[in-house]
DNA sequence: AGACGACAGTTTATATATGAACTATCTCTA
DNA sequence: TAGAGATAGTTCATATATAAACTGTCGTCT
């Protein structure tokens, strides 16, 4: 849908730079809702199945809130509270570091390992799906043309 | 910088597809965050001017909360809390529906109106920074990429 | 050895977001 | 016209997110 009847705008976007500009963080709002969705049927959050993947990907050396909070570009004090609702919910325990107290391992249960491995399959599927709309040329700009944005970003304050 | 660094993958991503994604929610994530920084120059959050802008194109005929959780995107439940809080700021006011005692009519206050037009066009040049990084030709051909994701989503259920 | 600084994690206050249940008001229809 | 259903807004529980202030632990340096 044209974005100027999505947003209920009055009139045509003045600029093909916020037209850009919203286009993307639109869409993007609608792919974290749509994947929210899809998450839920397994009782997650997309947040928490990527905590899930990032610690399958890391269970031979383990991780500490901070490095998650690095993997997951989120501050270390978000991090408290998504730890505690994925061990509550028995997904992830905390394990005390061997020789440093300061750190909290975290590790994913047998019960977290199956769970991710149930829904693994299926989420890359609904990727492809959605994302083949697109030709391969076409994802591969949109790829570059995300990068240029994030280093304009990273190099003016973020 | 490549998404592969960027999120501390240890290996490059498997498919193009899941590239694109996670490029797409990536770059909307750090746009959102330096729109914010922005914003809070002038203490405001980025949803809270962008509500100020649709009050003001619409400043003609006013806006319920249920018509301005339509603009937003968003549910009326959350809507509560974001009119409470520039109500307390003082940006807007909650006024009685003349015919209508369900519906608050929510209206700029002068000193919400000064605010916005003191921000709006400094605003758009820092869009016009960022965004001209690209082409027009790339990004409208990123509108059109982020159209054809939308009207997916759209047919599958959001 | 003791002090200081760095680092990991937690807590608190605040903002955004959803869905479900609720109240008040309005409208339509039997 | 009385009741039923629709609509607007609120409240509550929950999840995500930040920044700032705090605790506990570790290392280093004098």
């Amino acid at each position: 849908m044209k974005l100027q009847k999505e947003l209920r705008l009055k009139q045509p976007l003045a600029s093909v730079n916020h037209e850009a500009l919203l286009s993307l963080v639109r869409t993007s709002s609608l792919m974290q809702k749509l994947s929210d969705r899809f998450f839920s049927l397994f009782g997650l959050t997309d947040v928490q199945f990527n905590i899930l993947m990032i610690l399958k990907e890391h269970r031979t050396e383990g991780l500490s809130q901070q490095k998650l909070s690095e993997h997951l570009i989120v501050t270390k004090s978000n991090v408290v509270g998504l730890i505690d609702r994925l061990e509550r919910s028995g997904y992830v325990t905390r394990e005390a570091h061997p020789s440093d107290r300061r750190f909290n391992q975290i590790v994913l249960t047998r019960k977290g390992e199956k769970l991710e491995a149930r829904i693994e399959n299926r989420y890359f599927k609904e990727v492809d799906k959605m994302m083949n709309v697109l030709a391969t040329s076409e994802k591969k700009a949109v790829i570059r043309a995300m990068e240029r944005i994030r280093d304009y970003i990273g190099n003016n304050g973020a």
